[in-house]
DNA sequence: CAGCAACTATAGCCTTGGCAATATTCCTGG
DNA sequence: CCAGGAATATTGCCAAGGCTATAGTTGCTG
């Protein structure tokens, strides 16, 4: 076989990352749906519930999630009629409206996560040595800080009204050299 | 604030890898879309040029992308339809047909090519020094091989889909206490 | 050789979720 | 005050893709 373009190791890399995170994407649905949840009514939920009194506005769901406001609406739909979170009318702004767990969907949520924290740990985490998951994190770290998806799935325990929100509506650039000098 | 279980290590780390992953996912996408590309025929081209005769069967392509059956033969549909690939009955088994790469499905991949490479280097490759990269890469090949997301065979890119590929019938069991000794 | 199970591609139906349009509500400048 | 623009949630419409049923093949096995 002639040696193609695809044997580019930059290819190599992404794809690397691209299937763990299938891996892993794909057990964890497995394990949520068990408990009734899919990954989208999971992240709605920690979302929800690592926000001041359980609740958030939709459109700041929507900024802390994958998905569009519309996308937001219809989750937002199917979970309140599983009874897993209400809508709640905005003092402030009647043009907003809030959603808030309910005590279900606390309960769901608690549910699941033990057995989501072992999968991390069994397929993940675990996976490796404290110095060696330290190095994949930093790395992982340094690309998150370049490719800044901002709103997208969190890790921080983010002080209220630390929303992220739209990092900025123009394109962000390459961070030229990057922060370091290869070669 | 309590210091509630979204601040376990473990979820702080899979949010790291899920935010890089959406990140250059969305990156990709939108570099492909400027060729006519989607991630999923870019992917499907990616499988089949790599191919021999750039051919598969459609239930080969299934196999190696994160679709189904159903979803490859609308993949192929759509991607018939605009003159990048065609069908060709298969003469050995008449239920298979392959799918093959028309010059102009070459020639638009080969456009795209160099944009995504360039991608990839300025948002992932790029933005590390070869030792925390190969660190990096390191512990993701670990987990890789521990999830074992077994169809992706090679090891391409831009695939934002999470679909498992069942590597056999039966569960894969987490390697135990894994590679390393954590505690 | 007949029958039956497995395989292959496809079509029907459904859910998910994005984009654009819309109705409210809020806010700011004149 | 108020007119116009921005923000907010929702809905209509649409594309993508999964699951299941189905039709056509193949091959094995009694």
């Amino acid at each position: 076989m002639e040696a193609n373009t695809f044997d580019d190791p930059r290819i190599t890399a992404v794809g690397l990352l691209f299937e763990v995170h299938a891996g892993l994407a794909a057990r964890f649905a497995a394990q949520l749906e068990e408990h009734g949840l899919s990954s989208v009514e999971f992240e709605v939920l920690t979302r929800l519930t690592r926000s001041p009194e359980n609740q958030l506005r939709m459109t700041d769901l929507a900024a802390q999630t994958s998905l569009s406001t519309s996308g937001v609406t219809r989750v937002v739909d199917r979970m309140e009629r599983d009874g897993l979170i209400t809508r709640r009318a905005c003092p402030s702004d009647r043009r907003s409206s809030y959603a808030v767990v309910t005590p279900a969907g606390l309960r769901r949520l608690d549910e699941s996560l033990p057995g989501h924290l072992q999968l991390i740990e069994d397929w993940f985490t675990g996976q490796l040595d404290p110095a060696a998951l330290d190095a994949l994190l930093d790395g992982l770290r340094r690309i998150r800080d370049a490719v800044h998806p901002c709103a997208t799935a969190g890790s921080r325990s983010a002080a209220p009204g630390e929303i992220p929100a739209e990092c900025a509506e123009d394109e962000v650039e390459p961070p030229a050299a990057g922060g370091q000098p290869r070669r």
